[in-house]
DNA sequence: CGGGTTTGACCTGCGC
DNA sequence: GCGCAGGTCAAACCCG
């Protein structure tokens, strides 16, 4: 079974925080799709129902939409912090899990059997899993993501998963060769196999509060379609990373209940250090030699109030906090730890030689 | 003019 | 086989 301290001590390190935020991270593995399939689509609705009815509920003062499932988030207490809300006698792991409804379609049952919402939220045993943080825009107020446990499939989809990266490889390679003088079809090129399924690349989504469609995260983007999502008046849009060979993509879509709750989907992992990095950025006051996007900047300032606050009055890099955060997310199984080395990739590397 | 967006067409996988 | 829906392509368009 999947270990579940995670959430615990991640919660403990966000406990830093005095606001009333809450941060999910959604890994999602590589066969499940926000939508798309079938099969996933149930996980697709699932997610939205889930995610709608945790995020239609605005703080008291805002308008409140119970959505259909009737939940209010207030019994939980929108003003309790992260670690309040998992840690504090309101609710506990399976009450809150209970409370939000979720039974993610997941084989296992994943919520089921002490799993919580916030625990499997936060719990993956695919070992290929890769996190992340969350991609904040001023507005939001609110950001979760989603784990999935993938449960007794693991391992088929390890063994599926590890062929398809070594098909990608492979495509890779021909990749190279095209760029090399080839000039074959591209749509040629890019059909894959017969029988061969897509999304092979490790997934985490990201659900946050925003009015803006498509959040600054660091990384340069450059939208290549955009679809109708059935059951949504909300397109989704899908991006791509505008550097060269770097295979990540995104997709971005509006919850169909809240039109608020922007839901990002990251598809692989940046080969290269993101823009802002690069170009160093100064959202944040002190020198930020080990952040690498302003996505995690948005974090800090936004998402770990306390955080900024600490930034501002002395502790000078508030990097501090992911470096306090990532043991105990290695040591946690943390699904999104790999995410996070993404994300600070000077750090995590500083701590992992 | 280069880079990004829009949008209709096309491809693919899946269920019936 | 057919229809549906997600995902992608690529020409046209837009913008700085």
């Amino acid at each position: 079974m999947h270990s579940l301290k995670g959430p615990t001590e991640l919660s403990s390190a966000f406990s830093l925080s005095h606001q009333p935020r809450l941060l999910f991270v959604f890994h999602v593995s590589g066969a499940l799709s926000m939508a798309g399939d079938q099969g996933r689509e149930h996980y697709h609705f699932q997610l939205h129902d889930e995610l709608s009815a945790l995020f239609s509920q605005k703080p008291p003062g805002g308008a409140v939409d119970p959505g259909p499932r009737g939940f209010d988030l207030q019994t939980v207490s929108p003003l309790l912090s992260f670690t309040d809300l998992l840690h504090g006698p309101v609710m506990d792991y399976d009450s809150l899990g209970r409370d939000l409804g979720l039974s993610c379609s997941a084989p296992s049952g994943v919520l089921g059997s002490g799993g919580t919402a916030s625990r499997e939220l936060m719990t993956d045993g695919n070992d290929n899993a890769r996190g992340g943080a969350t991609p904040l825009t001023p507005n939001s107020s609110v950001s979760s993501s989603s784990t999935e446990a993938a449960g007794e499939e693991d391992g088929e989809r390890c063994k599926k998963d590890q062929l398809k990266l070594e098909d990608e490889e492979e495509e890779e390679q021909q990749a190279k060769d095209d760029d090399e003088g080839g000039d074959t079809s591209k749509k040629v090129n890019k059909t894959k196999k017969k029988g061969e399924k897509r999304q092979s690349q490790p997934r985490f989504a990201f659900v946050t509060k925003s009015e803006v469609d498509h959040l600054d995260d660091g990384y340069r983007w450059r939208k290549y379609g955009q679809k109708a999502v059935k059951n949504s008046p909300y397109p989704r849009s899908y991006y791509r990373c505008t550097t060269q060979k770097c295979p990540v993509k995104k997709r971005v879509e509006r919850s169909y209940q809240d039109h608020t709750i922007v839901i990002t989907t990251y598809e692989g992992k940046h080969n290269h250090q993101s823009p802002a990095t690069a170009r160093g950025s100064t959202r944040l006051i002190a020198p930020l030699p080990m952040m690498s996007t302003s996505f995690c900047q948005e974090l800090m300032m936004h998402q770990i109030p306390q955080l900024s606050s600490d930034t501002q009055q002395g502790n000078p890099n508030p990097n501090v906090f992911l470096a306090s955060l990532l043991p105990s997310l290695q040591q946690s199984h943390f699904p999104d730890y790999g995410l996070l080395q993404d994300i600070v990739p000077s750090l995590v590397h500083g701590s992992q030689p």
